[in-house]
RNA sequence: GCCCCCUUGGCGGAAUUGGCAGACGCAGCGGACUUAAAAUCCGCUUCCCGCGAGGGAGUGCAGGUUCGAGCCCUGCAGGGGGCACCA
């Protein structure tokens, strides 16, 4: 008996795929393609199981789909710019490009250990400039596109780092390094227009039927499309008007106040000349950006003075400053009608202003407002010339005369905002444009790219290194020749990942994307990745399609992602010991007794919440250990065993030893299979004929469950398979074609998982050609149909007794089959059957 | 605050999409092999009553639709996710 020696094998057979070249796509219009493409990684230092599980996932669609026949295009590569590199520069004084390249040396050394089908040749790391120089020469067609634009947008600011912060950096208002207040500032930036094709974005999302429901509808959301009016309210007082965007024009004559974005530019005005204001203005920046913030805040508001008329009544309305109210969305100003919205409710409430009902539920009274807005449908009242009108037609009529007085019209308006790009950062993609003071902003001549980062750079000071570095971004104008600046922003990171999979079509050639490989690959048939970039890099990519076929560097390719699969995460216990301080799960061991002890002292320890593996939570599982306790296919098969793959996945030990054992099983299975010629009849025989049946069975539903992505339900064939085999009587001669039918289809089925130990065990079986190369196994449909179904027999809704009936039996025979029974003859008694309901090959339900 | 998702045995999950709830695995219990243990193999395993045949209950909670509901509808509870400079 041999034993199987995971490590030793999967060394094997990723050295004869490697030197075969077994992965390598090549365009072949002969044959179907398919694209699969992972997320690809940041380069973090470390492969992490929630890696393990999507390029698992991954790696069996390229590999099912291989064995099917497609001509398979799997690559991998690195999203290797980002701020994490930059925090190693300052915590540890490497150079971010260092740290890059070593931790993508190390990472592609882990993925290759896991045995992924990548084409390897066409690996990309999106910070060489042989991939960032493209970017460039694309943004600047992009710019003669018309698709760039140029202007002031607030940041987070950090003064005594003097660094622009993001989102996560500010934790309760305060920089996560310095610990200062952060402030907003106003720079001025770049960016893509992605708000030109919203329509668009948003029209297409229907199409894409294999992206999952809920991502179509965060996109969708995100989008927000909005039908509404603009109206103008004139201003006591002044000559200009004010502009405001509403989706409730025909709740106008209950309008009561109107409010301003504190970013409104009447608000700044204002605010020069009153400090109260100004001080409001400040308070309101202290809540933060984001809209939940905003949201949840106290509904805060300042009286400008500003008197704003009413278009239709006349009546004079107080405007406010307002913390509510988002400038970037819609006119940055708002009507408030208390009646019939909450937030304005809430905010009339608190600053004593009219509640005036103008909708009241059909064929109700006049509504009093309490606590709580009505904002459902209705029909208009106190409300001039809509009164009786629907909500919906009172909308119509209200556009149709805010048009015809000059007051208004109707507006689409998007909650998507267009794509800021610039980053006061280093490791990123610098913008290639000089800045010149006489000629303005001059696009780098394309002869001048790639504009390279310089590498003579230290962290050793806060702010941006391009900034302060003492000659970079001197350059002169390509126009006037004159001392001119370089643009020392560097691109959002979601820029490279936009568009690398078009690159991995031609990852070599030298324009951004060979037109020709491309049209041939894309677009992407499955793209595999975490939830987590459900909408902007799954967005912002769907724009770079569209911007990319606009400047001639794609086809005119509809969308980038045909299916899309989002994985659930890997999780894992918290181990907290007595003091109330996070174990990592290897300082922590199980007595025999089963209760948790402190590995090297023996102190109690107790099991907390599972939640996903991180560093912060110290619930990490390394994927190296794994691989060199239980090897890789171990891992695989793990990962893709139990949980379906788009849910959460806890990582246990029993589980990992349940797949290993599952492994050693099928080993065993083909070591102590008796040796048996091919083909020998099995006429005649039931077991083998049962066996038969199972196989094929096994391979139609393993086939169905893998086009469906159900991996879990996939391996549960392959136990069912295994359990088959064991009831049949191995050293019974006449099973024996039977029996390695079954072994050979298990080991065939297993491939795409555990593809080393398959292709291990097809050799053994005595196959020479290559289970990578070999064809999927087809299912015999005369052995996968089934002659007799089992059938439910009910009464009344209640299960009494099962019948074994021919498929396909006539209503008629299945019910007197059914009435005949004894059980259902009892359960009926004397009461009288009113009715029969006869499902075929399914149930029969007596109801009495 | 707004939007979305999830909830099935001790555990992960399955249920041909409205038709036998609990496939398969884990854990547990019993047995075989062994001097013993590990490994392996066989059997049992939703809960309650019953020696048994059998009966009853059961998919977070409360209702509803239906011959029939884990699946559809309404309300509620609990858990989780997203909300624009992390990637």
């Amino acid at each position: 008996m041999s034993r199987y020696d995971a490590s030793e094998i999967e060394a094997k057979w990723q050295a004869i795929w490697e030197n075969r070249g077994c992965f390598h796509a090549e365009v072949d219009r002969s044959r179907p393609k398919y694209y699969v493409l992972e997320m690809f990684p940041y380069p973090s230092g470390k492969i992490h199981m929630g890696h393990v599980r999507n390029y698992t996932q991954g790696d069996v669609v390229a590999r099912y789909k291989r064995a099917r026949g497609f001509n398979v295009l799997h690559p991998m590569g690195w999203d290797a710019f980002g701020m994490p590199a930059e925090n190693a520069a300052i915590e540890r004084g490497v150079h971010p490009a260092r740290w890059t390249y070593d931790n993508i040396a190390n990472m592609r050394r882990q993925l290759q250990r896991m045995g992924f089908s990548y084409d390897w040749r066409r690996e990309i790391a999106t910070c060489h400039p042989e991939y960032y120089r493209h970017e460039q020469a694309m943004f600047l067609d992009f710019l003669d596109a018309g698709l760039v634009d140029r202007r002031e947008s607030w940041v987070n600011w950090d003064p005594v780092d003097n660094t622009v912060l993001a989102n996560e950096q500010v934790i309760d208002g305060r920089g996560w390094r310095s610990g200062a207040t952060v402030e907003r500032r106003k720079l001025t930036q770049w960016f893509l227009r992605i708000t030109a094709v919203a329509d668009e974005l948003l029209a297409e999302l229907e199409r894409l039927t294999r992206w999952p429901e809920r991502v179509r509808l965060m996109q969708e959301n995100w989008i927000g499309r909005s039908e509404g009016a603009l109206v103008r309210f004139a201003l006591e007082g002044r000559a200009d008007r004010l502009e405001v965007f509403t989706t409730r024009h025909d709740t106008l004559f209950g309008a009561s106040f109107c409010a301003l974005a504190i970013d409104h530019p009447l608000v700044q005005e204002l605010a020069r000349g009153d400090t109260r204001l100004a001080a409001f203005v400040e308070d309101c920046r202290r809540i933060g950006t984001t809209e939940a913030a905003i949201e949840t805040a106290e509904k805060l508001g300042f009286d400008t003075g500003l008197r704003a008329r009413h278009p239709f009544d006349g009546r004079s309305l107080p405007v406010y400053a307002a913390n509510f109210v988002l400038m970037e969305y819609g006119a940055g100003a708002i009507f408030g009608c208390p009646a019939h919205d909450q937030r304005d409710l809430d905010f009339a409430r608190k600053y004593g202003l009219p509640v005036i009902p103008v909708v009241a539920p059909e064929g109700a009274p006049a509504p009093a407002i309490g606590t709580e807005a009505l904002t459902g449908d209705g029909r208009l009242i106190n409300s001039d010339f809509l009164n009786g009108l629907t909500v919906a037609e009172a909308k119509r009529a209200m556009a149709e005369r805010l048009e015809a007085i000059g007051a208004g019209e109707r507006k689409i308006t998007y909650r998507l905002r267009d794509w800021g790009v610039s980053r006061q950062r280093y490791w990123g993609c610098p913008i290639p444009v000089i800045h010149c003071a006489d000629c303005g902003v001059m696009p780098v001549p394309r002869a001048d790219l790639p504009v390279r980062l310089p590498d003579d750079v230290t962290f050793d000071q806060p702010g941006n290194p391009l900034d302060r570095h003492p000659t970079w971004k001197h350059v002169a104008c390509p126009r006037c020749a004159r001392s001119a600046r370089r643009e020392t922003d560097t691109f959002d990171t979601f820029v490279e990942s936009s568009w690398y999979f078009a690159r991995f079509c031609a990852a070599r050639y030298d324009q951004p994307v060979d037109r020709a490989a491309a049209d041939y690959w894309l677009p992407v048939d499955q793209y595999l990745g975490g939830i987590e970039h459900a909408i902007l890099h799954l967005l912002y990519s769907r724009f770079y399609t569209r911007a990319m076929a606009k400047t001639g560097h794609l086809g005119a390719l509809a969308e980038p992602f045909a299916g899309l699969f989002t994985q659930g995460m890997v999780l894992h216990e918290t181990y907290v010991d007595a003091a109330g301080a996070l174990l990592f799960p290897e300082q922590v061991a199980r007595r025999a007794d089963g209760q948790l002890v402190h590995a090297s002292t023996g102190a109690p320890v107790r099991a907390g919440a599972v939640e996903k593996m991180s560093k912060s939570k110290r619930n990490v599982i390394d994927p190296e250990d794994i691989i060199k306790a239980h090897g890789a296919d171990t891992a695989r098969l793990f990962m893709l065993s139990d949980s379906p793959p788009e849910r959460d996945l806890e990582w246990t030990t029993a589980g990992v030893d349940g797949a290993r054992r599952f492994l050693h099983r099928l080993w065993r299975l083909v070591d102590e299979a008796p040796t048996f010629a091919d083909g020998a009849d099995t006429a005649g025989d039931a077991g083998a004929l049962a066996l038969r049946r199972a196989t094929h069975r096994a391979i139609k539903a393993f086939t169905d469950d893998l086009d469906g992505f159900h991996f879990n339900k996939a391996i549960a064939r392959l136990h069912e398979l295994m359990n088959a085999m064991a009831e049949v009587d191995e050293g019974g001669t006449a099973a024996h074609a039977a029996y390695r039918e079954a072994l050979e289809t298990l080991v065939r089925l297993v491939g795409p998982i555990a593809p080393h130990l398959a292709e291990e065990l097809w050799q053994r079986l005595g196959h020479d050609r290559l289970l990578a190369m070999t064809p999927w196994p087809a299912a015999d449909a005369s052995l996968v149909f089934q002659t007799d179904v089992t059938i439910a027999v009910q009464v009344n809704g209640r299960l009494r007794a099962t019948l074994t009936l021919p498929k396909g039996m006539a209503r008629a025979e299945a019910e007197r089959a059914a009435l005949a029974d004894e059980a259902v003859k009892r359960a009926i008694a004397d009461q009288t059957v009113r009715r029969v309901i006869v499902v075929p090959d399914r149930i029969v339900n007596v109801v009495v």
